[in-house]
DNA sequence: CGGTGTTGAATAAATATTCAATCAATCCAT
DNA sequence: ATGGATTGATTGAATATTTATTCAACACCG
């Protein structure tokens, strides 16, 4: 029976509100302290009424990293109509971008927190892994078209694209785990394209 | 019960005892479902014996991290009287190690997971900004030394070694958080050192 | 009414920490 | 040397605290 929607406050407004809310928690507190009364703390109604909402905090968190990286993923890919090399500039630009953006800090905090967990959460584990090929893919498909129209050396567009992720984890890690220069990286980041891709460059 | 005439039974010893097991509760269950009592299950005396040689959990943790940013830096600049891109090579082959040495998984596990929590611990955060700053610099002396040889192009060592860094954490993150192909990482990164270092390509 | 959203208080379970008691080795006074 | 006091290590059980989860009751709207 189609049961319908009232307007007192959309259901799927409440989920998103308790995501968010445990985007906020996680931010704050991050993941090991995280807890279902801390983000209860940042969700204007009632900790409870999660529990009406979600089968538990497992239920809850795992739902969170589905957003999460759904989220991430629907961001890439919308680089424009530019060359290759300038396309993993834009890309470049969002992962490096700088400390003062809340935003994009709040981002890495959570896939870093999230993504440890990976190390003994098969479940986690798997989501990670498909997200880095999803990632991995995209990045080898801008490589791919550089190799092909000539702008890029002939290198393989898939290892290249593994090792240009594991950078971008690298910095993303480092970023929100410990103080660094990011300018000095982005540049480097820069260089690396130059050299070890831009067929001009010799 | 050989009981040699040696003290209790060396307060170091125990110390190290406990470093040990949360060494292995770490490994089993991760950084956010590490307790006193799991702690307790890798260590065979008994659990509140912890708290005869630790004020508690913080405590203990913090003197585990010592312990494991001090071993990794202890395991660094021991490369012998190579060139510089053979030094290099040295240290991906240490850090790139095949997922089937379980204690180079150890290694990496633990430090992803303590890692993340420099996210929201300052203290943590202090901890992993001076260890990597100790790494970037071991990276910059065997760069510098190369440009200053000749070995290397004329870059500036302090930027290609804090890219260098960036891209080792985020191998030892992938590697311990997703299904990677880690030959082609290593693969790659040697063609990193070819192309954006080794001047002999012109 | 009947169902869904919401709440605060209650309960259950996990976790950290303390403690009194025991043991074994060392020290010290005879 | 010997034995009793002393000290630190060790234990299991008890307590305190935190955290997850449940529940009965209420509000609202159809």
């Amino acid at each position: 029976m189609s049961s319908h929607h009232l307007f007192p406050d959309e259901p799927a407004e409440t989920r998103i509100g308790i995501l968010k809310a445990t985007y906020g928690a996680l931010r704050e507190h991050g993941y090991a302290d995280l807890t279902i009364e801390r983000i209860g703390e940042h969700f204007p109604k009632s900790t409870s009424l999660i529990y009406h909402h979600y089968d538990g905090k497992d239920e809850l968190l795992r739902d969170f990293l589905s957003y999460l990286l759904e989220d991430a993923e629907a961001d890439l890919g919308i680089e424009g109509d530019l060359g290759p090399a300038e396309r993993l500039g834009v890309i470049f630009d969002r992962v490096f971008s700088p400390d003062d953006d809340p935003e994009a800090a709040a981002f890495r905090q959570a896939m870093v927190g999230l993504r440890a967990q990976a190390t003994t959460d098969p479940a986690y584990r798997e989501h990670f892994s498909e997200h880095d090929a999803f990632f991995r893919d995209r990045l080898a498909a801008i490589v791919r078209e550089g190799v092909e129209d000539g702008t890029f050396r002939d290198v393989d567009p898939e290892a290249v694209a593994t090792m240009l992720h594991a950078t971008i984890t690298g910095v993303m890690t480092q970023q929100s785990t410990a103080d660094v220069d990011h300018s000095t990286l982005r540049a480097e980041a820069e260089a690396y394209v130059e050299t070890r891709l831009l067929a001009d460059g010799r």
